[in-house]
Order: C-alpha cells, then structure tokens, then sequence
DNA sequence: TTAATAGTGTCTGTAAGACAATATTGC
DNA sequence: GCAATATTGTCTTACAGACACTATTAA
C-alpha cells in the first residue's frame, strides 16, 4: 500500500481534530479455522470450548477481539493462531467476513475469518484465557451432514458456538476448490524438507474426503508441480513396506 | 443462523452488564466496486471524488460506515450502492476485507469490499454526501497497468484513495476467474428478459478483455447454460444488421 | 513366494481452441 | 450479388478418470 502524505496544514489540521468516536463502532475479531490431518490422514479442525458466556460450554473456533491501531486484521489472526497453537510463519488465507445482526448476542461483532492449514506435529494445543478446553476434532460425514469427532466426545452443529458451523463449512468449501489451482496441500506435509507422491496424495484425499487413482495423480503432480518447477525431485529415496519412493521438494 | 437464545439466569445477567466499550474498536466501512459496461462493450467502474480529508480531490470506490446494529454488513453494501445509484437487489458478492493499520490516515478502518455488476441503463449515478462529483471510468491496459479514464479525463493509480487501487484489482482478477464457472456475466444484460449469444458473449469479452470465438463460445454456451436448464431457448428472434438471431431467457 | 507399495502405459470421454464452411438476413 | 451476422461442423490437443500391467522391496 502506497504511504499517504498530508499535502496541507488545512488537512493537519482536520486529522487533528477528527473524532473517532463520532460514528458508533462494531467490534472486530479474526477467527481462524485450523486444519490439519491426523495419523488415519483425516482431516481434522481445533476446536476450543467455551470457559464463559455466551454460549458457555459450546464449542467454537479460536480467535479473538483486535488490537485497534497495534495491528492488521492479518497480524491478528497471526496472533490468535500463535497464542493457540504455538504455530508461527504458517499457511493463513483469509476467508469471508461475517457481520449478521445478533450473529453475537453481546454486541455487533464483525468477525473475519481465516483458514490455516498446520501438519499435527507443529500444533501445541493450549487453551487461552476464555477457553476451558481445547482439542483436535476429527471432520467426518454422515446423512444428516458434518460429524466432528475427538476419541468418544461427538458434536453436532448445535454444540457449536455463533455462526462457527458456516464458517467451518465454508472454509472447507474453499480448500476443496483451492487444492486443485493452489499449492495450499504443501502446508500440511509432515516434512517440509522432502516428501513422497503418495504422502500428497493422502493430504488431497483428507481434503477432498474421497480417494484419489495413484497414477492419475502422479500425472497430475507431474505437469502441474514437477514440470513447472514447483516440485524438485530428490536423490534420495525413503524406505517404505514395499518398492522404495522418491522423494522431492516443495520450493515454497 | 441459528436463533441464540439465554439458558441461564446467571448468563442473563451476564448480557445485560456487558460493557461493549471495553475493547477498542475500529470503524467498519462497506465498499463497494460497482462495475458495468459501456456502449462500446467495455468495462466501465464508477468512481467518485472525494469532497473532504482525506485524499480529498481523489478518486474513490463508494461506501461508507456501517450503521452498528441496525444492519448486517451485507445489508450496509446494499444500502451504499441504492444511494449511489438508486440500484436495488442486484449481484452484490463479497470480495475481500482489508484491515491494514494506518490505511486510513483518521483511525484504524476495516473496510469490507464487495463487487456489484450493473447495467449500465440501470445507473441512477448521484453524487454522495461527501463526494464532489461521481463518474463511470473505462477500465483499460498499457504497459504500466489500469487506465481509468471517463472522456477527456485519464487518472492513474495515484489518483485514487486510500488502497482503493488494490481492492479494484482484485475484484476484477475475482469476476475474471468466476465468470467461467459462476453466472455472473448474466447481471450484466441490459434486458434481463431476453438476450443473444452474441450479447452474452461482449459481456465475457469485456470482463476477460480479450475477444473470443463465437463458435467455442456457443458450445460453451449451449453445454453450460442450455443443457442444464439454467438459460430457456425463445421462439422470438432479434432482426439485427445480418441474419436474425435466437433469443434466450435467464431463469436466475 | 507373497504382500505391499511404487510406478508405467493405455484407452475413453470431455472440453478448449483454431478455423473452415454454410445459412439467412438487409441493402 | 455483397456485407454482415448467425450457426454448424471439423480437427487438434490437453486432460481427467478408469484400469491393466510392471517393478521393487521386505518378510
């Protein structure tokens, strides 16, 4: 963004004067919808649940209020998913603004939405301040839609806070469409330094939520990431049960 | 959304003492790119002059505040673009929120971009409040980017306010990749009861800025739009310069 | 040898794009 | 007839998906 420049002392003048509480004002957070895959190459979504009102007891998407004037609306999300996780420096797209009347029964809260795409091993969970818990749900499906699940606990949409179930949808929406033309599957890598043609075919299944034909996909990951340049192959190669795999490299 | 509703005494309690004023809070503004296009087929946006601080004198997408509580930020975009040009219930898609500290030299401002694709024949254009004057521009290439000009006038990127320049960008690269899979292009017939390829066809050819060949453009059309019901073949025919044409209805 | 995984090759249908050819109107 | 536009058809290339087949390792 280009640096604005005051060009008159009229103009100082009126920044000087201007009053920013003249118009009334909404409440702004930046929530973030973490995904990752666990060790059955499922996708997962960190939730936390609620320590106080409203919706105590409910289970929501972290996030929190920003920092008026100390930050962007990007660094707050940066912010919120660090204090949450630890996790710095990673994959952070924003997704949608959400800002319905009464969406909060507390007050008018504009909330933008981020996707963040973590491998598991990076994730150190914490619950924050108004958190009583926090855990990593498994994203499953049935009949009647979305199924999150952590070991015996299962929620419905009901036991989700605010609007967090669209946002939730959304944003898996939008990695669907995004994985094909965008290289957002590279984020959830257990290894960034190397990995094989099957590990990203199982990150594009968790994704997708259905398996993938192994010899397309390696046509696929051939001309769009190997022939493009996006991809270098390795020398190495990474024992496994079977025939020895290749490995490359993503040059994020 | 699903309806909140209180479960507690205690929580009731919890509502009616909240203090909203405890965080700070930035202004929220909805922003609108109101794109169209012209009697030549090309992609015309309309801009308006800022009549106050800051960047008075520049060139600016319409918007304004949200009226907290009062109306959802959707409802705040549509409320911007029926004072700007007196439109009502057409294409109004969210594109992107920008939150950058210091991109508005008075306060931290958060502002929620949408994109509106209009008739031209549709525009009531008025100038706002705090606008000395609004035009449509035509949006046109060279080798330095955007050329925004309306007749004699021509301005360039330093000419519009705020980070209005990257919002419009981006909502262009946005219509230019949905116009292929979503039916975006169909806002923009002039008579939303009838129209010919032909005419759908300029539509695309301004948005992608590049001409197209209209036997493609025709199976296209006939795969995408007829087979699957969403456009009904007419019995009339347009008499136009050479052979009649066949008209078409969108069932949007 | 068998199980398991990696990797190659082939076939089909669909779609994009270039472009030739035909059709129907007004003048 | 001619200009202008609509409309149909053909050819090539690319890609997605299904699937048969081969390769290499450990046990």
């Amino acid at each position: 963004m280009k640096k604005y420049t005051c060009t008159s002392k009229e103009e100082k003048e009126f920044l000087a004067k201007y009053d920013a509480s003249k118009f009334e004002r909404p409440s702004v957070t930046a929530d973030i919808v973490i995904l990752t895959t666990d060790a059955e190459d499922e996708l997962n979504i960190l939730l936390i649940k609620r320590g106080g009102f409203p919706y105590k007891g409910c289970w929501a998407i972290p996030g929190g209020f920003l920092n008026v004037g100390k930050e962007s609306i990007d660094e707050a999300a940066a912010r919120e998913l660090k204090e949450e996780t630890g996790v710095d420096g990673v994959f952070l797209n924003q997704l949608y603004t959400f800002g319905d009347v009464g969406r909060d029964p507390r007050t008018t809260v504009i909330t933008v939405a981020y996707t963040a795409l973590v491998p598991k091993d990076m994730l150190n969970i914490k619950a924050g301040d108004d958190a009583s818990d926090a855990k990593l749900f498994k994203i499953r499906y049935d009949v009647t839609g979305m199924v999150l699940s952590s070991g015996d606990l299962t929620i419905t949409e009901d036991d989700l806070a605010f609007d967090h179930e669209e946002i939730i949808r959304m944003a898996i929406k939008r990695l669907r469409n995004r994985i094909d033309y965008e290289d957002d599957a590279f984020s959830l890598l257990k290894d960034s330094k190397s990995f094989t043609v099957s590990e990203l075919k199982k990150i594009h299944e968790a994704i997708k939520n259905r398996s993938l034909d192994l010899p397309n996909f390696r046509k696929m990951f051939f001309r769009e990431y190997l022939d493009t340049g996006k991809v270098t192959e390795l020398k190495d190669t990474r024992p496994v049960k079977g025939k020895p795999t290749k490995l490359y490299r993503y040059n994020g």
